[in-house]
DNA sequence: GTCTATACTTGGATAGAC
DNA sequence: GTCTATCCAAGTATAGAC
């Protein structure tokens, strides 16, 4: 919590692309205007032109510096992932951390700035493009030779716990009383352990799966 | 696609209403100002404070329009679901008619809008968690005795399903090609059809679901 | 109930002094 | 590279004619 003081070490620069991503939390994107983000950070308003050139430029310039300390942050949990039960308590771990750090609300804005503004647009879909790479290989080394992995591709699961990942840290930061995650993933839990000990039982002959292959096709 | 002509036989609150979300749809909520929305639905701008008192309160009374339109029609939806099989294809069909509608982006950009907007916020969280109860109740009759019904609480799974559709339909929403939610549906029918089957195989003696009561707790 | 006109405020952006 | 001053555009909101 360095508001202000005692921080002039770090370059202009850094200090607008700080107050930038502050003042997006606090204020939500239709507050974050040039002059509300120079009175956070202290430093007039005229820098972040001069410095940036226009406060949508200093958005996609805050956001890619955030991105990639976060991604880097789940990258770094994502390595230590080798079962199903892992992954979900690293997801649970990730979730409390970026609700009290206030990224989601950061990138909940973000995600509303990019109607007007394509280029945040592709930037943010890239993270999520990275995002559930990382899930993917979680997944892959979590279900090894699991049978599962037969029928569910693990591209599309790892799509699929992205989104539910990011839904619940949306449908969470909006509950002033942030009481419904913890026992979702707690109920994630015992439904990575059924998975992982029910393993071997799995896939009674004759079941196969559906897909784009399995018929004379249609569009 | 009702533009402006040719309607004037609606009320205008009705035409406000209407212009205020087509307008947070084609503008984004940062963009959605009271001359922006008197522009778009052929009115003065007057009229907004005259009938509204103040575009925020615009926006809350829109925002209850639609989340009951949308509502009902999940609930209509919902009604048909006699098995996972068929939650996943409606989910599949919902999916692509809020993308179309553009439904989606107005969630993203009231979800934004929320934060400038407390009462707003309550609003949009009630939404979900009527959403939640009727996946919860879908799921109720979809897994019916199924055994995953003793070790996952459906209130949750719903919470968990419900937080998947919305993340996928926020992720989808920013990308233009929209390519990749038809592969996550199939892979979530497949995986809704491998449940189905192999109901009576599951659950060996000796799992138990951990929880909450498990052990002496630990931070 | 709707329109015109307008007061007032805030925001983006730049010029020019330091 | 930073600050002051300022221009101009756009926004909210209201008063008052119709």
């Amino acid at each position: 919590m360095t508001t202000s003081a005692a921080k002039r070490g770090s370059k202009t620069r850094d200090r607008i692309l700080d107050a930038a991503l502050r003042t997006l939390r606090e204020e939500g994107f239709a507050g974050t205007t040039a002059r509300a983000i120079a009175g956070r950070g202290g430093f007039n308003q005229a820098l972040i032109f001069y410095h940036f050139g226009s406060v949508p430029k200093l958005l996609l310039e805050a956001f890619r510096r955030t991105s990639e300390a976060q991604v880097a942050r789940y990258r770094a949990a994502a390595a230590n992932v080798s079962s199903l039960t892992d992954l979900v308590e690293i997801a649970r771990r990730l979730h409390a951390e970026d609700l009290e750090s206030g990224v989601v609300t950061a990138v909940t804005q973000l995600m509303s700035a990019a109607a007007s503004d394509p280029e945040l647009g592709r930037a943010i879909l890239d993270r999520f493009e990275e995002w559930i790479g990382l899930v993917r290989e979680a997944l892959d080394r979590a279900l090894g030779a699991h049978p599962l992995a037969a029928i569910v591709p693990t591209r599309e699961a790892a799509y699929a716990v992205a989104a539910m990942f990011l839904g619940v840290e949306l449908m969470s930061r909006l509950d002033p009383a942030r009481s419904e995650a913890e026992a979702v993933f707690d109920m994630m839990a015992n439904l990575a352990r059924l998975i992982e000990s029910v393993g071997p039982a799995l896939l009674p002959e004759g079941l196969r799966p559906v897909g784009p292959s399995s018929g004379p096709s249609s569009p």
